[in-house]
RNA sequence: GCGGGUGUAGUUCAGUGGUAGAACACCAGCCUUCCAAGCUGGUUAUGUGGGUUCGAUUCCCAUCACCCGCUCCA
């Protein structure tokens, strides 16, 4: 019975009304897939952000940590590849209306007819010409008539400075990685890191994405946390294993079950242009599996890359080998949004009660750490407001904590259950005499009876991994 | 962006070419000495903008948003 009836309706419906997560702009009609995190959400998000810091910066012998700027001279996109890459060609049959990308349509109809040809990349106009000339058919409707290519860049576009001509033209980040390759030299020099060592940054990125879609699991403006992990030529297989399973594992030491996560690996074929191995750590969302975390063996395309676009030096001086060299890299890349919505997919409970009464109780079961309230203060009557509001603010000095006197206590303990917070702290009469409160803990239902003076540090030390 | 569907309180649903009703939720009070639903009262809605009409939440158009496909890969 447990979680037989988990659905996106389901967590979205919480999210919205318990305020996680609101539809963005909302009074003014919304802005399509913005969202914005309620109270609650951005406790959760904050949560994760600082677990994956702690475990990949603070805690790592090998990585520092980074926060570069999202607006970057334009040169880095064109190094990057970017500007050239990091878009769709998209047609569209005139006769069905279907949409395709021209790419795909000349590539699968190469290897239908045995020709050697690699259609990724081509310019346009190119590409147009050679679908009409082979009148290579619509897939949906056999028909070969086709709309020119539009060429779709997924860079979202700005101007920096008051005048908007071309010279001004700056883009948003697509993906926070650049920042960390453009600083290679000056963390490497900075922190006397010798290889292997890694770079790592939290913040927002945005792609101007054709379809974004299933609540916040695609978005235009969405926040990363990416790992770029440098290290010598040929030993980048070694370290592209030991962060694929470090990056699960993180996800296992969060509560996200096993059953529902699966490693994905790339088939050779379709690997990016810059990288010798991928693998996607993917989760079982209510709406199918999606990837949640790529990491991607890369070479040493982007330095490589960068060195070559700003003639500066990026290689890399290894006094035990007396050599320069190119570092490769490594790059775990997860978005906070999708690993916040893998939480509450993962979290959500719903536990029939009384099934005759229909009655049910709804329990987030978030790993404590991220719970983004960890205690709740609820005075067993309403006569004793006063003495437990003073619990109530001494926790709130030591982590996010509420209060609640309204109602039933059993709906008290319900509220909470619904938003996730591990402890009810519940003061009774008998607190008046023995200084102590029951805490009840969300998952086992269990009641302990602590001291008052010792109820901070009791669930502080519940909230660690 | 294209095709299909949807749009009434916070949520789930009624209803009508004559000015909206319920349940749950929420708030206040009573009750309640550890696990929802007891009593009394209360707040809150026709996505937005036009048009037809004496009058539109209802009919028409546009727009916006959401859902399902195409697409996408953090």
């Amino acid at each position: 019975m447990l979680n037989s009836e988990k659905t996106m309706d389901k967590i979205t419906a919480l999210c919205k009304g318990r305020g996680f997560v609101y539809a963005g702009s909302e009074i003014y009609g919304g802005l399509a897939n913005s969202w914005d995190y309620g109270p609650l959400g951005v406790e959760l998000k904050n949560n994760i952000k600082r677990a994956w810091w702690k475990k990949f910066i603070q805690e790592s012998p090998y990585n520092v940590g980074l926060d570069s700027a999202l607006l970057m001279n334009s040169q880095v996109w064109t190094a990057s590849g970017h500007i050239v890459n990091f878009n769709d060609p998209l047609i569209d049959c005139k006769a069905c209306k279907m949409r395709h990308r021209a790419d795909h349509l000349a590539e699968e109809y190469n290897k239908e007819h045995g020709i050697d040809m690699v259609a990724d990349g081509l310019p346009n106009d190119v590409l147009t010409a050679y679908i009409r000339e082979h009148n290579i058919p619509c897939p949906a409707c056999g028909k070969s008539d086709f709309t020119d290519i539009r060429k779709f860049n997924m860079m979202f576009k700005t101007h920096q400075g008051v005048t908007e001509d071309s010279a001004t033209e700056i883009y948003l980040r697509p993906e926070t990685a650049q920042g960390m390759f453009v600083n290679f030299k000056n963390v490497q020099r900075t922190t006397r890191r010798k290889l292997p060592f890694g770079i790592g940054q939290t913040g927002k990125s945005f792609r101007n994405e054709i379809t974004p879609g299933n609540f916040i699991f695609r978005t235009r403006e969405f926040e990363q946390m990416e790992l770029e992990f440098f290290c010598r030529p040929g030993t980048e297989l070694e370290w592209f294993e030991y962060w694929r399973s470090f990056c699960k594992n993180w996800l296992l030491s969060l509560g996200i079950r096993e059953e529902n996560l699966r490693l994905r690996d790339h088939e050779k074929e379709k690997l990016s242009h810059y990288s010798n191995a991928t693998t996607d750590i993917e989760y079982l969302f209510p709406f199918g599996w999606g990837e949640l975390w790529g990491v991607a063996s890369r070479t040493d395309f982007d330095l490589t890359a960068h060195q070559t676009a700003s003639g500066q030096d990026l290689s890399y001086f290894d006094q035990d080998t007396n050599e320069h060299f190119i570092p490769y890299c490594v790059e775990p890349a997860v978005g906070v949004d999708r690993i916040l919505l893998t939480a509450l997919c993962d979290a959500y409970d719903e536990e029939v009660v009384d099934a005759d009464k229909n009655d049910t109780r709804v329990v987030l079961r978030l790993h404590p750490a991220l719970a983004p309230v960890k205690a709740a203060v609820l005075p067993l009557s309403k006569k004793l407001t006063e003495p437990a509001e003073r619990v109530f603010r001494d926790l709130q000095k030591r982590f996010t904590a509420e209060f609640d006197d309204a109602g039933s206590i059993g709906k008290r303990y319900r509220r909470q259950d619904e938003t996730g917070t591990p402890f009810c702290v519940t003061y009774d009469f008998e607190s008046e005499t023995d200084g102590a409160v029951t805490v009840r803990e969300r998952d086992s239902m269990a009641q302990v009876r602590v001291p008052v003076a010792e109820l901070a540090a009791y669930i502080e030390t519940r909230l660690a991994f």
